[in-house]
DNA sequence: TAGTGGTCTAGACCACTTC
DNA sequence: AAGTGGTCTAGACCACTAG
């Protein structure tokens, strides 16, 4: 294993944080892709010529972090964007009285335009860099809920389509560009509704909706997607745990 | 180490899971208080009759979890509830364009009451059981943006008193009461504000606010308190990691 | 200097899955 | 029966804190 040394003595990097490094590395230029096993703990270990426990805790902090899926008497696999998973990870609507679903969509548009600033600075692009937004509503128990609006740096998404976009955009991320998203943060404040957005909503103009504003970014931190989903919290709410 | 058997071998627990199961109970009876150090590895290991990776596999699990807060060369502490630590893990409202601030409280009023039927079935208590409920505004960087109303078992908190409630309540139940909140759950939609809780709040009647409904629990799942805030998003915004 | 948690190793055995 | 991840042990050494 090569020391990754740099400086002074305080800086210290753990064998099993370059050797979780190394094989994140290896998920991100996609030599292990989704769904796949990796090699077993013991392959791994000889092939880096550590020990099988510094392979085992590097594995442990990335099944942590819902990058791998470990399954006893089975494998180790490199995580894949199920409905079910993006439902327990990446989607906090849920119907009031009821168990999550995942949202049917119906795509209203699909564009493409240069950044305005607010887009430029959410996704971290240059000035003016082109985009590609896409304007969708979602229905939560055959009723919809959310009126959503995307925006996608187009430099990552080459011949993106005009339309026939995916319910589930984070595995179509993955499986027709190569991208995948492990993470993001979300800002959730009370807004008027818009006329138009109320109209979709099925409610007047002014009422109180939930607008959840997201960033989504890939492993290696690049941000991917700008979300502003405008939400009837009629019959559903936003969680959020405690822990 | 007792092994914890009681019917056919499906039912298999780890021996650090039954060593942690353990030391949650001593943390949970108070023979370890919040902030105290609890013995070193290797005591606790001897004690139990384990290795040390066993114990130490325990409190990993414990510290991941916020119980523990271990550190490198002092030793392993049970976790309190600083503002600090109460800001980072319990305190989701973040004012927009600065950091993070544990927000003052002006106290509204103080009661005592019998549960009504959202009450008993959020708390899980009997009907009509003695109720503790706390009126409050909370303030952030200066300007009210919270009215908050919470609902506690009076059998938990004898002689609460009626004014002079501190600032930071997890801090007081633990301190007062020995009651450690260590997790919950928050439900979040968007709503008009009430004409009462407009005007304190500074906004119009109807505007609208985010209401962040919160049933906290102890170490062993008691629930505690049932939390309303009524938030302005004017100058703040509620944020959820996505992981 | 002594004591703590943190890392790393090596090996044994267990539980689960698949063939 | 063979192969996987999961548990448990024992011991060495490192990094950090305190006196």
């Amino acid at each position: 294993m090569a020391d990754g040394f740099a400086g002074a003595p305080p800086g210290f990097r753990p064998l099993y944080r370059q050797v979780k490094a190394l094989l994140i590395q290896r998920i991100s230029d996609r030599q292990w892709l989704p769904g796949q096993a990796i090699p077993a703990e013991p392959i791994i270990a000889a092939e880096l010529g550590v020990s099988q426990g510094t392979v085992r805790k590097a594995l442990d902090e990335m099944a942590a972090e819902n990058v791998l899926v470990r399954r006893q008497g089975r494998g180790t696999y490199v995580a894949r964007h199920d409905e079910a998973r993006i439902l327990f990870q990446f989607f906090k609507i849920v119907p009031d009285g009821g168990v999550p679903v995942f949202p049917d969509s119906r795509l209203r548009s699909v564009t493409q335009g240069v950044a305005d600033a607010a887009e430029s600075r959410a996704l971290a692009l240059a000035p003016a860099a082109p985009v590609i937004r896409i304007a969708r509503l979602r229905e939560i128990a055959g009723v919809v809920a959310i009126s959503e609006y995307l925006t996608l740096p187009a430099a990552l998404f080459p011949d993106f389509p005009g339309e026939d976009v995916p319910n589930n955009l984070y595995d179509f991320y993955a499986a027709r560009f190569g991208i995948t998203i492990s993470g993001g943060q979300e800002r959730v404040k009370a807004v008027a509704a818009s006329s138009d957005d109320a109209a979709h909503l099925g409610l007047v103009a002014g009422a109180p909706v939930l607008l959840i504003d997201r960033i989504a970014h890939a492993l290696d931190g690049t941000r991917i997607e700008w979300r502003r989903s405008y939400c009837s919290t009629e019959a559903c709410s936003y969680v959020g745990e405690l822990k």
